[in-house]
DNA sequence: GTGGTCTAGACCACG
DNA sequence: GTGGTCTAGACCACA
């Protein structure tokens, strides 16, 4: 796996892993329907405890990212998860916290719209392979 | 103050109460050199702890978003912080993780950016009066 | 046959296709007396394991649905468990929490009866077939 | 409190916890708004372990029975869930399964609606003190 | 071998 | 004092 923890800073691991997962998943390293490493082959890959990759796998089902078939394990959903109102809430507040923060400091409409599409296209480049 | 606190939320209250300052920085409800209320004032208005208000007020100077002087209090500091290397590369991952997610849930590029644009917009709109 | 199986849900096979199995027999699909699929048979039909099979229909022959003859194999009773005193109990405690749970999203005494009156009146309706 | 766990039974503990944390709703032995003990409290008191206590808080958390209010720790929610079209489904598998099994043990239609009658009842008895 | 459950103990962030 | 996180180890249900 392609997995980075970083145990310095302060976001739980299991944050961290759970991302990881997702982006994975939007860059398409992960695909739909492929099956993930078992918690106990993951945790000791990365070095940490199995009950935080639980944790981790478990949001991600819940949040409908994963589902754990009880024969083979967690693998990527075949369906994601869509955008409901409510995440759609969360995401505005974050940006909105994200962009005032960056408005304060200077950065402006083209330039903030500007890494949003690099990030995109990044993510659209690695599709293609 | 315009200071709303969700006390059921997992953000951290001194988290929320730092992003509605920026926040109000950035669409200049806050003006800078503007003084802000004092850690026991603000406490009692919005019925949270001494500490938690001090804490925020702490991290938002270290952030060089407050000055804090021991007789006047805080105010908004008259040079707001830069757009450092570090800030860029935590604004990245942090939309990196957003876009992802939101990729997963088939939002596409321009949906994406029409909703940081329309937030832009929204902060513009009210810096004119 | 008419099993269905869901291997993402959290209930176990073995208790799915005891469900179901329950579920036939009570609309009728199985008829008192009938003769169910090999253990093997099944098994490879669902494309499951042969001890699930096994365990379901194990579970089903202890608690009186099943009969299961060496050489005939399993064949559905052809006289019904009885209303116990203990599956009483075990029922009121189910239903406990089911209207509990309802009670409390809202709904009231007419609308949870009106569907079990439903589903009462739709195996009454197969059972005419 | 009022929690019974039984500990020779397959149900998991949390689960018994959260089943009865709901009943407790419904029957109005937990007003909205209620403070509920600390884990830790609820753990020594049941003689269970903190983490088991905390699981159960966190699932009902989820699924909208509980807030987890930062200052005071867990309360029974102000706004209970509503019936969603995914309740809806699992509350009518659950008793079509029920259903199932009472009708093979000839219990018929009247015989169980009147238990289900009987249980709103017994709820809307002790809401009344 | 898989995840699920439970216990236990430690440390930390928060208020 | 509250819940959150992480670790650790044990046992079990499931397939």
């Amino acid at each position: 796996m392609f997995i980075k923890i970083d145990f310095e800073t302060e976001m739980p691991i299991y944050e961290q892993l759970k991302r990881q997962i997702i982006e994975g998943i939007a860059k398409g390293a992960l695909k739909k329907g492929e099956q993930l490493p078992s918690v106990r082959q993951l945790a000791e890959d990365i070095g940490i405890n199995l009950h935080t990759v639980n944790k981790a796998y478990n949001i991600l089902k819940n949040e409908g990212f994963l589902t754990i078939d009880r024969r083979k394990g967690a693998m990527v959903s075949n369906l994601m998860p869509e955008i409901t109102e409510q995440y759609l809430e969360l995401l505005k507040e974050e940006l909105k916290y994200l962009i005032s923060n960056s408005y304060c400091r200077g950065m402006r409409k083209e330039g903030f719209l500007s890494i949003c599409e690099s990030i995109y296209d990044e993510i659209d480049d690695e599709k293609k392979f």
